[in-house]
DNA sequence: ACATTTATGAACAATCTGTTCATTTAGATT
DNA sequence: AATCTAAATGAACAGATTGTTCATAAATGT
């Protein structure tokens, strides 16, 4: 089942994801059959099972697959802060790693609506979501540490899942709502509600 | 369909509803049947249809029943403000809510896991998002209009947005780790992250 | 005690799943 | 171009689940 060249195998596997992606996007994950699947791809129902296990084994294979490419992005992205002088590391620790995040997942703005619709069980979802914590739990980390500074007074834990809470949120909101503003200035917007929350926005 | 006084019919349909949250938060949504259901609630499989449609009509029923409770408990305490001195609002705009969240959520906390998690389907989940960003809305346009204060610079669709997914992303994560914080200890750091992120907790 | 509503279990067709197998087709190799 | 090999195909199958019908039994309200 794990080889490279022919390409009989990676042109079935790219139709089946994207009939997938298509049909889950159409109908809801719930909704979708194997047939279903194989009559968007023009395929033979019983070749999907040469392939794969189940729905679900396909889409948490794609779900990795996007998640590795992701965090490849962003790794080098904070490492790279380690030579940086200090008022540029204020500025772009947060900022570099979150447009990051809105240009992958504009790139593929279909995987990501039904990672963050929910689509799927629990678990799908979940595999995406623990990631963005551990990276945003890691971009606090590097913060903490460059720059320095005391421990905040709120649990470490809680800070983390709120970094990542916002940054999908607005995630979401970005691609339900068709793009209506640019990556920078999404990125902005994070790093002002993170950083700042509504208190530049009125008095608090 | 729709008649008050049988006991039976009241105890089925609790029956029915909790066996189906028990089952979801063990196995995922996906793999209840309706036998599974009716087994675990010591009832003949036929009579789940008495009752119910699928699965689905059952859960988002319970959804819109919980949602409603919210809301009429939410709505009072928004009204409230409006007779209370401007430091007293400042305080507590935001915090009165967030707390009746909490304590809504602790109350209700099987239902509200498996809402938080994503069980089901995409329309399930945000049935219930969308009612919480509703009230977000209205919290914020409370603030903004009692408050007289100027139009903040973010797209007030955004703040909406970003409010009600800190506060559902810290309840979520509350749950998911066994209530380790009080419901005041819990909205005060909603409030705290709300207004002022990360800028009180170090340097930015 | 009686009339009505509800629960039950058997039986049914319909759909979907996951597998097997013999056959055809397409790609890789020389 | 001829050949070898891997992949795709479609038919057929058993098993699970769904959603419905119906006759019967049990529980409830008055």
């Amino acid at each position: 089942m794990e080889r490279q060249p022919d390409r009989r195998r990676l042109r079935t596997r790219k139709q089946l994801r994207e009939a997938l992606f298509e049909l889950i996007l159409e109908n809801g994950y719930d909704l979708v059959t194997i047939e279903d699947i194989t009559n968007r791809a023009d395929l033979g129902r019983t070749t999907f099972y040469l392939h794969f296990k189940d729905k679900e084994q396909l889409l948490l294979q794609s779900i990795d697959e996007i998640a590795n490419d992701l965090i490849s992005q962003i790794d080098p992205s904070l490492i790279f802060f380690s030579s940086e002088n200090l008022e540029y590391k204020r500025q772009n620790l947060i900022l570099a790693p979150v447009k990051l995040v809105f240009k992958h997942a504009s790139e593929n703005a279909n995987l990501y609506k039904i990672i963050l619709r929910g689509e799927g069980a629990f678990k799908i979802s979940n595999r995406f979501r623990s990631i963005i914590n551990i990276a945003a739990a890691q971009i606090m980390a590097v913060r903490i540490k460059e720059l320095e500074i005391d421990q905040p007074s709120l649990p470490i834990d809680v800070m983390g899942n709120f970094f990542a809470g916002t940054l999908l949120t607005l995630v979401t909101w970005w691609l339900e709502n068709d793009l209506p503003y640019s990556i920078d200035e999404m990125a902005n917007m994070v790093r002002e509600l993170v950083l700042f929350g509504f208190s530049k926005q009125f008095p608090v």
